[in-house]
DNA sequence: CTACGTGCAAACGGTTTGCAATTCC
DNA sequence: GGAATTGCAAACCGTTTGCACGTAG
């Protein structure tokens, strides 16, 4: 099935791509970093390079097979999480690095009245809340 | 008066950080990059290296005197302005770079209402719509 | 067979830092 | 005068890229 979307892409069906996109479907809280996929590829065995895990991501981001984000305040590294489609934002733990995916009619609408009220056109937008959960450690 | 923040934050009264501080509270949209201060300082006269001005911003910010933005979707450069206390959220133009800054009640009831639900200490948060506005040059 | 994909190492761009010279109080 | 600040150049770190080799179809 990752098949297939890497055919409907235009992209070979390599190795690496595939192990990545793996990765990517078992990632526990949906969201990885290049260097962590690169880490985990290597210790699961895997003979490969992190600038091709770096080159496969921005392929199958313009794919839109996966999502770039750059949470961590600062200009930390990218995360990295399958795109489904449906639009989300964020929540972060700063303490665990935890990620919780939420969509909220009210403010997306919001969004759009202050847009019209702004004379702006929305193309796209992002919203993280950092803090961190109750249930934390 | 500029004096008086620096005083306030410990900071010796210096010709770089004065001159910063003037770029800052007279950009014309609030917000600029280190470069961008450092360039136009430069061609003001001034002499002043690009590792100051960093430097400089950074000991602004976590004296509270400014604010670190990364705008632009990518890892490109960080953007500053000074920090009036107020929090607001901002709507940056893909085609110009023109920011616009609002603030909603709606939206942050909202974020506080989705914290409460999901178990969420709410420390900061970052939202930015990207777009343009319909009466750009 | 050949266009596409990969590994390696070097380059990149924004930002930070060690150090010696300079400046503020 | 002495601590704080600066400039310079080199280091940093995440990411990208040129090139020669390898591989999918």
């Amino acid at each position: 099935m990752s098949n297939i979307e890497l055919k409907n892409a235009g992209l070979k069906t390599t190795l690496p791509r595939v192990k990545i996109l793996d990765k990517l479907e078992k990632a526990e809280n949906h969201h990885m970093s290049a260097e962590t996929i690169y880490k985990e590829l290597l210790s699961d065995g895997e003979i490969i390079s992190l600038a091709t895990v770096y080159r496969v991501l921005t392929q199958f981001e313009a794919a839109n097979i996966v999502v770039r984000h750059h949470f961590g305040n600062d200009n930390t590294q990218a995360v990295f999480e399958l795109d489904h489609g449906d639009h989300h934002d964020h929540m972060v733990s700063l303490k665990t690095g935890k990620v919780v995916e939420f969509y909220d009619e009210i403010i997306e609408n919001r969004q759009k009245e202050l847009a019209k009220k702004y004379n702006f056109k929305i193309l796209d937008h992002s919203m993280v809340l950092y803090g961190e959960f109750f249930d934390e450690e």
